[in-house]
DNA sequence: AATTAATGTGTTAGATTTACACATTAATTC
DNA sequence: GAATTAATGTGTAAATCTAACACATTAATT
């Protein structure tokens, strides 16, 4: 790792002088995204940091996030900061909670609305070659510049709760997977460990599962088969709601 | 209801005129907070609303919200505006969503940061004297200005949702209810007809309930134990967890 | 004293959740 | 190629929770 941590690789990313001029000229409140954008790899949750370009934070990990442009919808301006850090469009995106002390950045008044991406790893794999950009796994994820300890938080138990109602976590896997993959998925996701069979009857249960009567290829023991999630039988038929239940 | 919308009667609260000149002196982006208000009265769920003070929306209800100061909190921004409406402090108040849409504003680049508050109608009743100020059946909030529909929508659901999951209607209850008072709270928030019997097997199931020992005054039948609600046993028992269920 | 309109309680069938054990398969090892 | 290994794949029984449903009790009113 270099320490140059004032670099900026990729075009259109503010920098502090950038924030800084923005708070001062503007004479109010600026406005940020930031986004937690999470991954799955090697059977671990992983979250995708940066190195702060801050000297206050020097050496810090901080989440990508960037001002939200004058003509620029929020939901847009996330969008395009996944784009340009990780090159894919078309992913998952839920805006999760904005955060707003009056004393959260060193450059002044900043206002920043976050927001929780699910990627997968696989797609994107070689877009990452910038050493200032890196996968980390959930466990190490300590001590992040400015807030983003708190958003990071925040937006990881929002994800906990979210991925236990709603088929979220597909977007983490790839296309094909199997019955292992999701509970690897969800376990690592919710820090627990789950019952084999009573985790497939739950899906089998659901009926949202399409059996690709494909098996898995180079496992080291008996392959196991193949499955894609029907979103379009989910979206007819998922749940109106539950019941009082605290 | 007189048609004079630019009536601004309650002090520190920003004109149109107020924000068109913050918004272009900022040369930027404007941020301000709406406050979705719930309450709760004759056995019907209530939201708080006030005549737009802009010609666009002429004679429409909106939210109550204003411009965020440049050294205040967010959270803070949204009390301030439940204490000047409803003399309220120490009221349930949770973020729901931003809204940062570029067109949402007439007078300008404008985003807003949404909240939903519960209080007890009882606690307030004399505060309200403004005609432009008012309490509205949750049936008949319809057509509100600026994209406020949308804002109340998504308070509600999120409401909805979270009175099934955490105790938040008691907050819109006196303190002393009958079970009969709660499971009407709960069929207005879910416009829903619920089993007595199990609804009460339900909640006492639960534990939290405390029996006071006390009767129901003045009604005009059999009248029903007063209970209230036992927060602090909740917060050491209340659950991690439920399940995968979608 | 009879009527009324609620509150208050219990039971049963069905569905869901949990705990748990054994047969099967394909790759690997000997 | 037979034995071993390390997974996948399936089933069942007990316990818990949910949903549907009926009758006795109480206080105010007639």
């Amino acid at each position: 790792m270099t320490s140059d941590v004032n670099t900026d690789k990729v075009k259109n990313i503010k920098t502090l002088t950038a924030i800084q001029s923005e708070v001062e000229s503007s004479n109010g409140i600026a406005l940020s995204v930031d986004c937690v954008i999470f991954g799955f790899d090697e059977n671990k949750l992983k979250v995708l940091l940066i190195r702060s370009d801050l000297k206050k934070y020097l050496g810090k990990w901080s989440l990508l996030g960037d001002l939200v442009r004058p003509n620029e919808d929020l939901d847009a301006a996330a969008y395009r900061i996944l784009k340009q850090r990780t090159g894919l469009s078309d992913v998952y995106l839920e805006q999760v909670e904005t955060f707003g002390a009056v004393s959260r950045h060193p450059a002044g008044r900043v206002v920043t609305v976050t927001y929780c991406s699910l990627i997968n790893v696989q797609h994107h794999k070689l877009k990452i070659l910038d050493n200032e950009l890196h996968w980390h796994d959930i466990q190490n994820v300590t001590d992040l510049a400015f807030d983003h300890q708190q958003i990071y938080d925040t937006c990881y138990q929002r994800l906990q709760k979210r991925i236990q109602e709603h088929p979220l976590g597909f977007n983490l896997l790839p296309k094909k997977f199997s019955l292992r993959d999701l509970q690897n998925l969800y376990e690592a996701i919710l820090d627990t460990k789950m019952d084999r069979r009573n985790f497939r009857k739950k899906f089998f249960a659901m009926d949202f599962l399409i059996d690709l009567d494909e098996m898995e290829q180079d496992v080291p023991h008996r392959p196991g088969k193949l499955y894609k999630f029907n979103f379009e039988k989910y979206e007819k038929k998922k749940k109106k709601w539950v019941g009082i239940d605290f």
